[in-house]
DNA sequence: CTGTTAGCGCATTCAT
DNA sequence: ATGAATGCGCTAACAG
């Protein structure tokens, strides 16, 4: 290993103390400029660069931050994760990554959290889509962890702050456009209804039925599993009815889940959109792609992950006052627990084939990359 | 923030030195059973977990990898990453991800590495498809830094462990497919000829139609660039030469790609498989689900990641010894300079509809997920 | 404006 | 089989 060089190296160097060179590093008003400018000059030669470990136990605490996530694999998340990372690496921030990987998902990722936090190597935590687990988060943040977290769960736990996508108002744009074309029997594939986001979409799927005057039927509503079998299923049972009775349009709660139908329409012999129409969720990057490309819902993922890591790291720098210093804490202002934030943002409707409303035109299969 | 509970606590309860849980925690043998029991059940009911940088500034290292990727949204990252991550998540070692976002790609990964190597977080680097970059690995490299790299890379940089896709045979069992179809003229369309793998798979595209007697027309080898725009663009003009000359197959060298041929064959009106075999070379996850699915050469990914980051382990684990106490070294066997590992891991041809060596059969189209 | 003095929590000699 | 002592590299009071 090539020599390390110190903090303690450059005060030599520049013949002042540590404690100095840790000003300058740290811009701490009280540096004689001269002082400042030959310390910093010394650094560039040197090359030398803090030691995290070191900061972070001197400090108490370290510029890590913990993200954690689901499959990885799954839909939006890498795109998640770009915007994140990108606002992560503009600060002097890393970002450790955790994933609740297939195999220990039992094991649950209560396991992980508590390894975040009794280790405390991160400063931090941005979780996503956490699913059922989020009852540790709330240990967590209970204990004055900083947590954010992206979407899922039913009531929001309490005090996290959180972020989502305006799922019921998607849902509502997505069936209304169905509607506006004239269709009057259209389905829901719902996703699972052990996630809340499947109770928005369906909640917007009936705002816009109502607002039409058409009656929400509830044989045209079927809950999937938000993958392409599920969709697929449930397509075909739906489109195998009496013509009479079939439906003529299809919302999916899920892009994967508009794939499974495609699928089915095709084994049926129905051309989409002639045959049925079809709108997804998600804006998967592959359903720009698919066959016909699919009129969906776009999630602002990019906005989501700006937004979530940057009131993460807004909540870590503010936690910096109460170190363990026993000082006279001017008695706290009784921790005033304010609400703890609450943001939706706008999804927008993608129009592409699936849906009918287009000319099939061969640019749409250009891919938006 | 709660109570941090520290050794000195868990030493005290025990009513031993701090020393001695220590040594319990690391399994050092030279310890009371009775005392270890003990010790081991205090620190189970405190939940105490000792902090990573802590342990890590005393002992020199840290349990920490660097895992630098590139755009993460590219198509099999994702993949790439799970299975690091699963392998990262079986040790007690954590996984920093750093990426090489599209913004600060100028400023290249090289400050991202000095960022790695000099702030001594991580103890290791597992470097994805760095493309230009790997000039400021193989310095990392030099200064003994453990770093592995996957894929990439004209000459694979000398001296650091490298794992990749056998791209050559894969083109050659791909192009080999097409042959064996009955299909003469068969177009490439070549990956950007900056990177080693666009080469690759080009010979291996030789390879085949030189064991077939078939001879290579330059005239039907264009360059793309990875992306369906570029796919289009090459396959429109491929697919607008007169009748005679038009190529009746067309290997392309990347999934995005052939999804550009896909959309160019429609403008033109010509059906895949019918008028046009197409196989591209990735196997992303999306391949499945295009219309006509996707025959292609899929990358080993899941081995890739874990063999590379395993490969990375060791190195880590081996680099222990020479710590920074000056001892009396055994005057160090030479450091012999081992050749550093090449892994090359097979591909495999995933048939699909593309090709028309299948009947169009609609479960094809079910994802494999 | 600058230096001195203590640790942060743990691992590791070196004694016992 | 166990403990005392030392220091990893840096930050943060507290004096000058």
């Amino acid at each position: 290993m090539a020599h390390k060089v110190t903090i303690l190296d450059i005060a030599r160097l520049a013949k002042v103390s540590t404690t100095t060179v840790s000003r300058v590093l740290h811009n701490k008003p009280d540096v004689d400029p001269a002082t400042r400018e030959r310390i910093l000059r010394i650094v560039e030669e040197q090359g030398f660069v803090p030691s995290i470990t070191a900061a972070g136990l001197a400090a108490g605490r370290n510029p890590l931050i913990s993200v954690l996530v689901p499959a990885l694999t799954w839909p939006l998340i890498p795109e998640l994760l770009l915007s994140v990372a990108s606002v992560v690496e503009s600060t002097s921030y890393e970002m450790v990554l955790y994933s609740i990987s297939s195999s220990n998902h039992e094991r649950d990722c209560g396991k992980i959290i508590d390894r975040i936090l009794a280790t405390r190597l991160t400063a931090g935590l941005l979780a996503v889509f956490p699913g059922q687990s989020s009852q540790h988060l709330t240990r967590l943040r209970r204990q004055g962890f900083p947590v954010v977290l992206i979407d899922d769960q039913s009531p929001p736990p309490e005090g996290i702050p959180w972020i989502g996508a305006d799922n019921r108002r998607g849902a509502y744009e997505a069936t209304r456009h169905l509607i506006e074309l004239g269709h009057r029997r259209i389905a829901h594939i719902q996703g699972p209804l052990k996630y809340c986001v499947s109770h928005e979409r369906y909640q917007g799927y009936c705002d816009a039925l109502q607002e039409a005057g058409l009656e929400v039927d509830p044989s045209l509503v079927l809950e999937g599993d938000f993958m392409p079998a599920g969709g697929q299923r449930c397509a075909l049972a739906l489109l195998s009815r009496p013509a009479s009775e079939r439906p003529t349009a299809i919302f999916a709660a899920s892009d994967y889940m508009a794939y499974g139908v495609i699928a089915a329409a095709e084994t049926l012999g129905l051309r989409i959109p002639q045959d049925l129409a079809l709108v997804g969720f998600d804006d998967n990057p592959a359903s720009a792609h698919v066959r016909p490309a699919l009129t969906t819902v776009r999630q602002p993922v990019h906005a989501m992950g700006e937004q979530a890591i940057k009131l993460l790291l807004e909540m870590i720098e503010q936690e910096q006052m109460p170190r363990r210093r026993r000082q006279t804490l001017p008695a706290t202002a009784e921790e005033s627990p304010r609400e703890a934030p609450r943001i939706v943002l706008p999804t927008s409707l993608v129009i592409r084939e699936s849906c009918g409303a287009l000319q099939r035109h061969p640019s749409a299969l250009l891919p938006e990359i």
